[in-house]
DNA sequence: TGCAGAATAGAACGACCGTTCTTTTATTGC
DNA sequence: GCAATAAAAGAACGGTCGTTCTATTCTGCA
């Protein structure tokens, strides 16, 4: 069962969907191609900073052959956002599906984000960078940001959940406790390791992922030993 | 003596060292409140949305009139983190080191800097947006900014390695470490609370803090109560 | 009071921005 | 292969940006 219902409207139907229901017209993959090196310039510079004619000279176009593949500039940035969430999901959430519910999958969950963060410490990462641009600029991009991060934290929340139901984690903790002090340790190491650039960050988050488990775990396991 | 030749050095001049030798002329308290109006401005928006021209409409004055007390919109932007460092540190450093060192001093650092934390979840930080921003914008205006952070983390793996010694904190536990899952709740406290409005943000990272004490407490004492 | 020098205003610059409109080129369906 | 249509280019727009230069106003000291 994929993760994400909502956003599915017209506008990801013409990006995955549609290229895969009628037969691939030009103009769509070359929009892909847009997006994608749209992608590439935002994880960098950012949302805001990623402008129409920087990325027209990237992909060798005009500014307006460019242009006219989204309509406006907010549409450009939505699309990034949500190319950006489909790959979160692709990367991160799904291979984590096929671990068992429980620690197996939460702790999957943290080690994929955790491998992308760490990709991210170099090329940057628009859940972060998004929500620093439109935290107090309302509109149809930061409600794009806003909800991809509520739905991955919701399922974030639904796996420790499951973690608990399982007894694996203790069944007095609250949820979003739990994945509020995970969150807090990848936005520490992408700080930390991105801006400061702070020796041993990975290794810290890592190892206060572990006291989470252990912390959070219940007495009836063995305290979660970090494995592979 | 003319702004234009070397900017940096001159302007840097101008603001700290003339202030103190000579007295006060009435540019300098122009200058004051232009800083002043622009790091309002700046928390907001971010100091690369930080505008020449919306600050001189705010100050209503001339753009080549606010400008020319700076010289280059960098030197604007390095005054701005240098009057944000100045109010952290005496909002959140100096008031707390009137607590003893220890355990008590440090819970006064961590509850000052969840208070200011907390009255920026509406206004914004320049810390957090200034990383986004800079993060690979190589310049004097990331040094400011990395260097000003540097201080502060600095100071609170001071204040761990004084509860260590005081006997508050385990030994054998890394300073670092505890300063990284410290930083950590603040980041998540601001991004949750002022980018996705989840409620009770702010409890959660109280409660993560002690948790944070309770696992790194010195056996020898009890794990410290949450007072006030 | 008057004068040097600082402080501010005003206009203009080149550059880049998002967007619109028109024209040309490429692709598709028959 | 040709017409219909989609895709891309090109030029221009009004706007904002940081910055520069010159002119004006104000301030402080003799």
């Amino acid at each position: 069962m994929p993760v994400s219902s909502f956003p599915a409207k017209t506008a990801r139907l013409s990006s995955a969907a549609a290229a895969a229901s009628k037969n691939a017209q030009k103009g769509l993959q070359t929009k892909a191609a847009i997006v994608d090196a749209a992608l590439g310039l935002a994880t960098h510079i950012g949302l805001q900073g990623l402008s129409i004619g920087a990325l027209a000279e990237v992909m060798r176009m005009s500014k307006s052959g460019v242009f006219a593949h989204f309509g406006s500039r907010e549409e450009l940035q939505i699309s990034v956002v949500r190319e950006y969430h489909a790959r979160f999901e692709e990367e991160v959430f799904f291979p984590a599906l096929r671990c068992p519910r429980g620690l197996p999958r939460l702790q999957a969950m943290f080690q994929n984000w955790m491998h992308r963060t760490s990709v991210e410490i170099d090329s940057g990462c628009i859940y972060i960078s998004g929500a620093v641009e439109f935290d107090d600029r309302p509109g149809p991009v930061r409600d794009a940001l806003a909800d991809s991060v509520q739905v991955w934290l919701a399922a974030m929340d639904r796996a420790v959940v499951q973690a608990k139901e399982a007894g694996h984690l203790r069944l007095d903790i609250d949820e979003r406790q739990v994945v509020f002090e995970i969150h807090a340790l990848i936005l520490a190491l992408h700080y930390e390791a991105r801006f400061l650039k702070t020796p041993g960050s990975i290794s810290r988050a890592n190892s206060a992922f572990a006291g989470i488990l252990t912390r959070y775990g219940s007495p009836a396991t063995a305290p979660a030993p970090k494995k592979s």
